[in-house]
DNA sequence: GCACCCCGTTACACGTTGTTACAAATCCCT
DNA sequence: AGGGATTTGTAACAACGTGTAACGGGGTGC
């Protein structure tokens, strides 16, 4: 199954951030966005599974956010809002919320309904005929996010395993932006121990990436999409398009 | 659409009594239930659009209860408890619950989170009312459910065992979910004893998995419809179309 | 009883994946 | 630039999960 892909709107950088790493610490794929504007650009870029969206976005209205984009297409919304009054619960269910959480929030019950919302997309989805196979371009590569494939640039089909997938996923859905061995262990519920002071995870994400490199880099030595983050992590340092099929 | 049917399962016939008031008022058909039997009686006996269950029935455990539901059908269920603490609400997304209200409710956000979840129903079940179909595509394969038949991609017929008929027919109806093992023996009543200690079906299920892949799969070596889910179980990884006889 | 089929069990092969150990690369301080 | 410390790459290994052939008990039809 793929790994879910939440877009995570609000204004307020901390929050932003604090919500971010927490969903990406559980296992999820987390898109940070600031502005309506930032949010379609990820809704056109790449599949979204689900949105939290906050209410109040400096001078934009979150509950007009919400009303157009329930009719416009089919993502689950969950509207996440200082205000907790009755009405204004009624207010986010009005405009087609599918789930209305007020802040502060306990991030476990955050989680829960997270998790809650995506059964049932998924659920009422799977009988549905999906829209658009997705697929991404990089560097002449083509990764086919439905059916776990990678197509080479001669075209030779690489089969990958069940964590390489996992982790070409986790990486391609944040090109650019270097994640922590912690961030992409979480990402794929590694639950390695090998030195549990010193690092979470041991060396684990490191030989996958290595194990990954040698499949998908041309010259595993000298890595053109999988670039170390020396004291950070690891970046998928190439521009990726998605691709309609 | 028609007129939603509530099935308002609550214990207390006070509360019963004014939410199926409250809702009969407010354009839905209410059905009380005080007990599980109730509950099941008008599952059984017409269409259901929406559960609102009361945790603490007597000595039922409505948990247990939503648990139970969820395998079995795709009834949208929210659950009413006087218990809000947040590992509670907790549990309620757990067993599977579409949402969780506490006790006292305020009648009017009541309302609307029923709206939002049955709306959310309808966006998605118009292809849904599989209850009668007995007939679904995928990948080129036609499976007849009441005949316990498979037809190939090219026409050829393949008869399934008993075993290999209920596997499909459990798959088949959670499409993109991956049930554990132990989910799928439950679903096939297995009583399978071979390593008491780990493996509470031995390894039945596998086999049987591999003996309906041998017949349906153009590949078996390369399952593209029942995929295994490592770790977990296994998927049904192809979209069906229910096809109405 | 016999032949046949279904199906759970077993055993073994194989792929996957975390761990370890060591080599290589890189950084930092003087 | 040199040298030690830190970080990263990777081969080898072991543990584990999964696929599957083979076996045999139990049922069914004749």
């Amino acid at each position: 199954m793929a790994i879910p892909r939440i877009l995570v709107v609000d204004d307020d950088p901390e929050v932003r951030q604090m919500m971010t790493q927490f969903l990406r610490q559980n296992g999820t794929i987390a898109l940070p966005a600031a502005t309506e504007a930032e949010m379609r650009q990820h809704l056109s870029g790449g599949r979204v599974d689900l949105i939290l969206l906050d209410v109040m976005l400096g001078d934009e209205n979150g509950l007009e956010i919400c009303k157009h984009l329930r009719r416009e297409q089919d993502v689950p919304v969950i509207i996440v809002s200082a205000l907790s009054a009755d009405h204004q619960r009624m207010e986010g269910y009005e405009v087609g919320a599918d789930d209305y959480i007020a802040k502060p929030f306990n991030p476990g019950l955050l989680l829960a309904r997270v998790k809650a919302v995506l059964s049932r997309a998924r659920r009422s989805s799977s009988l549905v005929h999906r829209r658009k196979t997705q697929r991404f371009r990089f560097c002449g590569w083509t990764y086919d996010a439905k059916r776990d494939e990678v197509m080479s640039p001669a075209g030779i089909q690489v089969v990958l395993s069940r964590r390489e997938t996992a982790l070409l996923q986790t990486l391609v859905a944040n090109p650019h932006i270097p994640l922590t061995r912690a961030e992409i262990a979480a990402a794929l519920d590694v639950t390695g121990d090998a030195a549990p002071e010193n690092d979470a995870t041991g060396r684990a994400i490191d030989v996958l990436v290595g194990r990954l490199r040698s499949k998908i880099e041309k010259n595993p030595k000298v890595p053109q999409i999988l670039k170390t983050e020396r004291g950070v992590g690891y970046v998928f340092a190439t521009d990726v398009m998605p691709e309609d099929a």
